[in-house]
RNA sequence: GUCCCCAUCGUCUAGCCUGGCCUAGGACGCCGGCCUUUCAAGCCGGCAACACGGGUUCAAAUCCCGUUGGGGACGCCA
């Protein structure tokens, strides 16, 4: 192992996003590709806002997506003491000090400098105060510098230069004793020893300010890198109102984990003209070198390309593994039900060529494992007439003789209809594939057959025959 | 408003650091064709971009400056 630390430090209040989810993911491929260790942390300082069911949905979501976490996850909220001595020693040292403006006269100050057009900056009211003990509600303020620059060497974005003029005194203990994310962060990554803070662009402007902590606590500083924000079709920032944006819907709407995760590296990151990446490549090609330093939009058409090409590459028995669960909100009961020779695994080849997602493939699925088979009216409609009636009805006839049944000893007897009807191939086909499978659309016929077997062929084409009016 | 970042086809991007090989390549999508028993897939072809303006240079998508545009941040949230 080197000495390679990285981390994934969500807040949980909420389920696992897209961009946390690229985050956590560029956070991995750095720790495995240099043999490195990728932790994960719970920045859980904010006790109103964040639940248990929130942690559970970020783990589960990255399990999914193949993330392994190699220590953790450790939670801020059993850490508080620490985070409460250390800026006891802040204070002891001159800098921090006690700040007793209340809220609402900070909000107040805002509105105003806000209106004037004036730096949204703490004013610095209690900086020079020198509050001991204060007896009313006080918060403590670091005492960042006044002067000069802060300069940061971001992977991603090369050097970035803030003037300390325009950093405020932050809070890093509330008034009610509990530190803030700029202390517990800078805390934490120091004493796990991360040595790359890789997080989201939003970050850009906490690094001037967690840069003098760093230096104050006299920890070592990490290395910064800022992957950038992913941003919805109107490039605004990715949000609900731009369609699902939660990791676990994606689940639901039946995108393989490593479609999602291949999406999400390519959005940033390129290596030359490759599309399709494994984890290993992944892994093997991953460099900051090769990561974009602006935003990129979104695009759900690519990931449904990709989940397409991905599920046209996996093995049946694993594909028919994971569409049991989309089968089973059809009502299908795994235990149950005749099969179809070879089961949902002789099925799926047939399907995943087509489908984009899982969902749509259980859907296509259904004409292959139940029964009665539900009929699209407007395909019976137009296919299930009177003028093909006699031609359907003596094929189920012949079909009962065939033996064995398959595509080779079926093609002859259609063939044979084709001739004797005087009909084209298209002409009969469509009106039996509707027959067969109550939609206008499918495999091959003859797979159709094959997978329906001659019961549930001859049944269906007898079903048919008997809604087709006049006949 | 202040600060920070960014800028190649509609979108993701290659090329930029180390100017000439770029009449700018790939992918998604879109359009057309082929294949065909349907729907897909597949194959072939097409449309489509260096934001703008100044420099520097024999030469700029590539370097510099400005403008415009976009994103982010400005919490006792993280």
């Amino acid at each position: 192992m080197s000495d390679v630390r990285v981390r994934f430090a969500p807040s949980p209040t909420g389920y696992l996003h897209i961009g946390g989810l690229r985050t956590a993911l560029f956070n991995w491929l750095f720790a495995r590709r240099h043999g490195g260790t990728f932790l994960l942390r719970i920045e859980d300082t904010d006790r109103d806002r964040s639940t248990d069911a929130a942690i559970d949905a970020i783990l589960n979501g990255l399990r999914w997506a193949g993330l392994d976490w190699d220590e953790g996850p450790h939670r801020q909220s059993d850490r508080l003491d620490l985070y409460r001595q250390k800026a006891m020693e802040l204070l002891e040292r001159g800098k921090a000090y006690w700040c007793v403006c209340t809220p609402e006269a900070l909000e107040a100050r805002r509105k105003e400098a806000q209106a004037k057009g004036e730096p949204l900056k703490y004013n610095g009211r209690c900086r020079e105060r020198g509050l001991t003990n204060p007896t009313e509600p006080a918060a403590l303020r670091f005492r960042s510098p006044e002067e000069g620059q802060t300069v940061v060497e971001d992977l991603i974005k090369g050097t970035i230069v803030f003037d300390n003029a325009v950093l405020d005194d932050l809070i890093i203990l509330r008034s009610n004793r509990y530190p803030t994310y700029n202390l517990s962060v800078v805390i934490d990554d120091a004493l796990m020893g991360i040595t790359h803070v890789i997080r989201g662009d939003d970050h850009v402007n906490n690094t001037p300010r967690q840069v003098p902590l760093f230096e104050a606590l006299e920890y070592p500083m990490p290395k910064f890198a800022h992957v950038p924000m992913i941003l919805g079709a109107d490039k605004a920032r990715l949000s609900k109102r731009h369609g699902a944006t939660s990791v676990l819907a994606y689940q639901e709407m039946g995108y393989l984990p490593e479609a999602l995760v291949n999406y999400l590296v390519r959005l940033g990151w390129s290596h030359g003209d490759q599309e399709i990446f494994s984890m290993q490549d992944m892994i093997e090609k991953f460099s900051f070198d090769h990561v974009q330093a602006s935003p990129a939009v979104f695009n759900p058409e690519k990931l449904q390309w990709l989940n397409a090409e991905y599920l046209k590459r996996e093995e049946p028995r694993h594909l028919a593994e994971l569409l049991l669960p989309f089968l089973e909100k059809h009502g299908y009961d795994r235990a149950g039900r005749v099969q179809p020779q070879g089961g949902l695994e002789a099925v799926v080849p047939h399907l995943c060529e087509r489908a984009k997602t899982l969902v749509e493939m259980a859907d296509w699925t259904l004409p292959y494992i139940t029964e009665p088979v539900a009929m699209d009216e407007a395909a019976a409609e137009k296919f299930l007439i009177p003028a093909i009636a006699p031609s359907l009805n003596k094929f189920a006839q012949r079909v009962k003789m065939v033996e064995p049944f398959s595509k080779e000893t079926l093609e002859p007897v259609v063939q044979l209809i084709l001739e004797e009807d005087h009909l084209k191939m298209g002409k009969f086909a469509q009106p039996l594939r509707v027959a067969l499978t109550g939609r206008t659309f499918s495999p091959g016929i003859y797979e159709v057959m094959a997978l329906l077997g001659k019961e549930w062929t001859v049944q269906r084409i007898e079903q048919a025959l008997h809604r087709i009016p006049s006949s």
